[in-house]
DNA sequence: CCTTGTTGTTTTGTAATGCGAAACAAATGT
DNA sequence: ACATTTGTTTCGCATTACAAAACAACAAGG
């Protein structure tokens, strides 16, 4: 299957969105290699749909709004927990662990969907549940790829309350936690919150390489360590990026505290 | 000038992209109105275009990365300044005053490009020339829009210098001026740098209402009072939102305080 | 004023492609 | 097993896209 027009659309709307500076009609016509005429067909076209708009000053010609709505649109409308449960459910078949799916919420992660493990746990994770970033494997995997000036105003006047001896209490313990997630892109929680409770955690990136999610996979201590978690982070990582991928998403700035 | 494919195709992304989750093949026959062998074939080209993706387990489709790419591809090359240009000759043209377009960086703004007024002062703007963000017009323009908590790590830790006696010094006033900005939709500084400077700035967004630049206006204080400059803001709006328009932006969000 | 070059627009016959109805196939539910 | 929903393919006709080439508009230079 294939269509003419709609490749050759494409490749012209790559080509005046690749420009660092706005193109006329001939360099257009230089820069895709098409015919002349199909441009000007092609340029009609697009105009007409708003996925062109031309600046009749300059004579010069740039996306049309059309383009970004769609992005606009489809950020505005997809729902992370309805798109990621398929990579929930596969993780759940491959480790029968429980696995969730969270997204931020200020100094806390709130829990969307929640999958239990078949050896349940009763419940103890329930949608809509919320936790302190400080103390779960989420909250780091969605701190760790936050600007260090949005991370700072977010921790300062945090209390890293404690609830467990293994909970971290200390900013300088949690900042290397976080560089852990950056180094191996999960984050991690050993009994921090839950004398018992421990889990993994991969962030969902959006198109802007931002942390907007994370994927979760959890257990209780004597049936699984950290050791033993740590196997499955390999899939864990690639579903995140699978899910990442279904939004648009692309993967991290990896040069945290830049401006805004 | 027309072309039924393109046209169903977009009608048929646009459906996609609003949806709220991901829409089966029957859904979206449904939701466009077509035939079910036209979605069936532009669903075809789509994939094979990357235009949209499909979820092959629950069978649903998304959109796909091609779209983003023109997105993201045309932030990364728009250079605002060429873009802005001509609503700067335009408006200096019109009031023969000092033109200027600036971006953030940091706690300060920098100009990217200056149109002196014809009764030069004498080119003491220059493009690359800085300001920090608390005694400008452009700096308060800029921070308006920026969410609470970006803010004030921000300005945690920022020094209100003062330059004149007219420098706004307090945290408290200078939130005041956001709140004008807000309100009349430019910023104002009234010789707050320099004893005979004075100016207003509106801001220009991007495609997801974040203030990104500022275009603004500038006189001397025996030649324009700030009314004279005031009477030039609705122009000054018109043109900043002109320029919005042209990169694909969309008016902030006046929600500010969100999480990011 | 005319030439020459650059840039953008319109025409045209031909070839390719898109079109929807309807037949077909596959999956799903009862 | 049957009915129903859901998705795919076929097919003849009509529409549309195609590129070359002619045409138009404009500027620069002689």
């Amino acid at each position: 299957m294939q269509s003419s027009i709609i490749h050759k659309l494409l490749k012209m709307l790559a080509v005046i969105s690749e420009a660092t500076s706005p193109m006329s009609f001939s360099e257009i016509v230089e820069r895709t290699g098409l015919n002349k005429s199909t441009i000007h067909r092609l340029l009609s076209i697009g105009i007409e749909e708003k996925l062109v708009q031309f600046d009749s000053h300059r004579k010069v010609y740039l996306l049309g709004s059309c383009v970004f709505d769609l992005v606009r649109n489809a950020h505005k409308g997809y729902d992370i927990q309805a798109i990621a449960l398929d990579e929930m459910v596969r993780l759940y078949d491959l480790y029968d662990v429980n696995v969730t799916v969270g997204v931020p919420s200020g100094v806390e992660v709130v829990y969307l969907r929640v999958l239990d493990s078949r050896q349940s746990m009763g419940g103890v994770q329930r949608p809509g549940m919320r936790e302190p970033v400080h103390c779960s494997a989420s909250g780091k995997a969605l701190l760790a790829y936050y600007p260090d000036k949005v991370l700072e105003s977010l921790l300062s006047g945090h209390t890293f309350e404690r609830f467990t001896e293994r909970t971290i209490t200390s900013l300088e313990a949690f900042k290397g936690e976080l560089a852990f997630v950056r180094e191996n892109g999960f984050g991690r929680n050993d009994r921090e919150e839950y004398e018992t409770f421990l889990g993994i955690s991969a962030p969902i990136f959006n198109y802007l390489g931002e942390a907007i999610a994370v994927l979760n996979l959890w257990s209780i201590h004597p049936r699984h360590t950290m050791k033993d978690l740590e196997k499955m982070s390999g899939e864990l990582k690639f579903s995140a990026g699978r899910v990442t991928g279904l939004i648009g998403g692309v993967g991290p700035d990896i040069t945290t505290g830049m401006s805004s």
